[in-house]
DNA sequence: GCCTTAAGTAGCCACTGTCAACAATGTATT
DNA sequence: AATACATTGTTGACAGTGGCTACTTAAGGC
């Protein structure tokens, strides 16, 4: 990870490295609370170094919270389907890796939707962030065009089903999906219920 | 809040004077990252004194999240209509209710379903975060016997439901749910969608 | 050969959870 | 009533952490 024992005195690329060994240690840890000295030792650097590229620890956050955004949008792309028949075979392997996404990087997801660091609203008006629910917002207006979603204004479909991936996906973070509770295929079930909502009841 | 100069050696009620303190101090802050030493100087106890009472700070974090599983049951208990005539009626000012409880306690609500502390999975198959649970699944029920909501699996619609409202709970605290995005009303609009899609279509 | 940049070393300062030792108070037993 | 015990506080300290800031040293470009 680090220790080449003769590496040069100038890392040469320590900003990304900083990130990517953050990255690293998101995807190891539930919380996204590690700190900068540790992302220091595991990059093989003192822990004064990463402020030569980050004011504070505030601005790797936020750094890191908008790469996630990044990702997170190029894993939806990732899943669209070419031709989708139904409205269902539209939706599904979008949520699907929507919520993957999440309990792959549940330190990641996190700090994307945590409002302490990044200053909430701010960020997730940045057009980064914005970009994800576009590929939502898509959906729905493809789909209404089509008629296979029921006219209603689409901002309130758009939080219904941002609402229930979101709500999902952190509870799947949480370990809470548990079959006492919700069943054996809770997801399923759910975007079940969501298609069934949004679907034109007369196609 | 503390401070009769000379309230006596033993405080009394020391155990719930630190559980409301805190409490007082999630109301105030969005995350549950409060210190027991604070906890103490606000209870105007010594910085030791929660150790008599609390074996240490986990166990006072799960104490406090059953609290909040309590108090938002009753949230519920007590926002359920007496008498809905139809399934839009009967959901709506439960959800509303528990999105409320997230949005007055954010702290509390995190708490509650973070899974650090707690021991998440565990934690939330108590008979007291279950009962929460319980009153969903009392409304599904009671609505597929009298015929205004499809028949499926029960847990599936509990999921969904589930799912839609922490979500929506969860976005709402994180201060993301702006019009920009969502539209003005994004909570009614959310569950006409969800009752939609648990409605019975054919009434 | 100078100057900028990027790294290292050292340390400050504040803070935290927890424990141990001691003190005050209340309660039960003799 | 006197004494012993248990409970519940206080004080002080330990060990560790963590963000951040100086100041120093190496490397590279001009």
């Amino acid at each position: 990870m680090q220790d080449a024992p003769n590496r040069p005195y100038h890392h040469g690329d320590l900003r990304r490295a900083v990130i990517e060994t953050a990255l690293d240690m998101l995807r190891e840890e539930k919380g996204w609370q590690f700190t900068l000295r540790e992302v220091a030792r595991r990059a093989g650097v003192s822990h004064a170094a990463p402020y030569k590229h980050f004011p504070d620890k505030a601005a790797l956050l936020a750094e890191i919270a908008m790469i996630g955004f990044d990702r997170l949008r190029a894993s939806l792309a990732a899943a669209k389907p070419k031709a989708a028949k139904t409205l269902r075979d539209e939706i599904t392997p979008i949520a699907r890796a929507y919520v993957a996404f999440g309990t792959d990087n549940p330190a990641l997801y996190r700090l994307m939707f945590s409002a302490e660091e990044g200053k909430a609203v701010g960020m997730h008006l940045n057009e980064r962030a914005l970009a994800v629910f576009d590929v939502l917002l898509e959906i729905l207006r493809r789909g209404q065009a089509a008629g296979s979603i029921r006219k209603r204004p689409i901002e309130g479909q758009a939080a219904a089903a941002w609402g229930l991936v979101h709500g999902m996906t952190m509870l799947a973070i949480d370990g809470l999906l548990v079959p006492e509770k919700v069943g054996s295929a809770p997801l399923d079930a759910a975007l079940s219920t969501l298609v069934e909502g949004l679907g034109n009841p007369a196609t």
